[in-house]
DNA sequence: GGTAACCTGAATCGGCCGTTCCGGTTACCT
DNA sequence: AGGTAACCGGAACGGCCGATTCAGGTTACC
């Protein structure tokens, strides 16, 4: 592949990525394209068609919140603060979006399978939270998980800003 | 005004308001009139475009909240309690995105009048809360009033479920 | 019973979006 | 430097979907 390519399709990845998390859905593939510097031509060059550059972005999105979850879990510190960094890292990461976004289209087996596994993974991580004791338990690890997708699933959510701050000492015992 | 034709306006008012609520914008028209098990045509001849029917939802939603903030503030109770009573009618209320809906469009200057009083109704309760200190005042009344505004236009969003439980036991102090 | 008001829903009209395609450009190898 | 395959741009096409219209049937009310 030449250089520029290689460069060229990173760059629709990016821009991509950056748009769905602020924009929502239904970007149009034209945005994408001006956003990334590129004609619309050049993006079905690397990507056959709309749902081929989910696909991609959604599995990468969540390969990447799986490794980041998975590195901060081996951290030695509260399984709180290791959360906190987790929501931190959603909602830096553009990939808060890209979920749900995801969900739109059908989901194809090896996703759902992923995204099962990084589910659990959270639940699992919020469970310990609770037993830590620094979380409420009047409300289910799966129920939480759901809320702090909404926390970080939202059109401009920035990490640290009011809501995600007011979310967390909601959910803090 | 025949009988039928009041009541078919009635009707096609209430569908709106619930399926803008539980569905979002960009509901079509066609969804309105079946919800209201009413033709197109009948829509149209109630409303000459898509235009004057939010402008009539928003601005009538934005009356009742009005009405109902004054009633509940004249109340002999915490400030405290008035606020979680006033998030409930919002939620309750299938009035929850018909503001954001509503903003879709230009606002045009009356309606805008109108926000701005219901806004700052708002934000003085919020005020009285913070200075009766049951809640966080490291969060601007502005700001407060936002945070609740996501929480409550959430598609979905029901009176006291999870999200807007967490979020007011995150705002109380 | 008559009539104006009302209702219906198929058809029309636009706009937007995904996708295609071909003439022009460029990286890179020799 | 020159050649060529790979690459890029962006106008143009086709389909879809939703707002709006309208001709013809129905109904409330006097």
């Amino acid at each position: 592949m030449r250089a520029d390519a290689r460069r060229n399709r990173e760059r629709i990845v990016t821009s991509a990525l950056e748009l769905f998390a602020e924009r929502g859905p239904g970007v149009s593939m034209e945005e994408i394209a001006r956003e990334a510097g590129l004609g619309v031509g050049t993006l079905y060059r690397h990507f056959p068609d709309r749902r081929a550059l989910v696909e991609e972005i959604a599995t990468s999105a969540l390969l990447g919140l799986e490794a980041e979850i998975r590195l901060l879990t081996a951290k030695d510190v509260s399984r709180w603060d290791v959360l906190t960094q987790v929501v931190a890292y959603c909602t830096a990461q553009p990939l808060a979006l890209v979920k749900s976004i995801a969900e739109g289209d059908a989901v194809p087996p090896e996703r759902h399978a992923l995204q099962s596994k990084v589910d659990g993974l959270l639940r699992g991580l919020v469970q310990e939270v609770q037993d830590e004791g620094s979380m409420r338990r009047d409300i289910s690890p799966a129920e939480i998980v759901e809320i702090l997708n909404t926390a970080v699933c939202r059109p401009g959510a920035r990490a640290g800003d009011a809501v995600t701050r007011v979310m967390l000492d909601g959910l803090s015992s």
